[in-house]
DNA sequence: ATAAATTAAAAGTCAGAGAAAGTCAAAGTT
DNA sequence: AACTTTGACTTTCTCTGACTTTTAATTTAT
């Protein structure tokens, strides 16, 4: 039971196997699962959405394609942006600030967010916080 | 014996048997007891609530379910214990070697660890740091 | 040898049927 | 009065198939 999750964990699978772009041919895959090929569509729809990150193109006649594509989160350079825009002084406000917004684009979540708030809490120096927050940014980029 | 009574009964003994996560069917449960599906959902609405600390989580159609899942309380006993257990003064070594122990039992995860760490390294001054480590564990329990 | 026409090979769309779970109010129990 | 049981109705999610559209490949005509 389930086909429609079996055939997202497919996918999923393949994006990690590769950069996040894979193709795929949809009368293929259907026919791997055993279904209709409109499943794959309704597998794409339901789960592969803009709103979770991902691109879909595709391109019918012979040797189409359907090609499911993770956006990358620019993550990274998002924190690597603020990382060297970090200056000697960081003050407490201008330091949660961010942290709201690492939060507001997930980012980081929840806890994560409290524990950072903790250690940025945790002196009066900013330049000792400039120097957590440095930290904080290398330690959430991984 | 009252049927609602019955079906907590056999949704705790399932959560017991197992992680304290299980997935059932709504509809096959209320044939078990020989009782209307919605019977299933008073049971849950009135015995699973957040307050008792549980989360249900749900899906419909095909291949739906409801699944049940029992907070871990003794992670927060765990906390509890250590957070009383520290004094006006916690030394470097000492914290990290009690944020290891949270890591090697799954309180916390390796990124965590991490900023819990960062926080825990920004003062010399044991005191504050003490004041930190207790932050940080009601952080943690939420 | 090209251009046009045809055929074949994909993928897309949509609506309907079916499979679950959710809601809520009324009726029954204790 | 509070708790339990029931069932009619609703909503959400999945699966299917007939039909459409787009593109490539092939054939035919000039």
């Amino acid at each position: 039971m389930k086909i429609s999750d079996a055939i997202q964990k497919m996918i999923e699978d393949m994006l990690n196997e590769t950069d996040g772009i894979i193709e795929i041919q949809r009368n293929d895959m259907a026919n791997k699962f055993g279904c209709v090929p409109s499943q794959i569509n309704y597998v794409i729809t339901s789960r592969f959405t803009p709103e979770r990150g991902y691109i879909i193109e595709s391109r019918r006649g012979g040797g189409g394609y359907v090609r499911i594509i993770k956006k990358q989160i620019h993550k990274n350079e998002y924190l690597m942006h603020f990382f060297y825009a970090i200056g000697g002084e960081l003050e407490i406000n201008a330091a949660l600030a961010f942290v709201n917004n690492l939060y507001a684009n997930e980012i980081i979540n929840e806890r994560e967010k409290k524990l950072i708030t903790i250690a940025l809490s945790c002196t009066e120096n900013n330049f000792l916080r400039a120097d957590i927050m440095r930290q904080i940014i290398l330690a959430v980029m991984k």
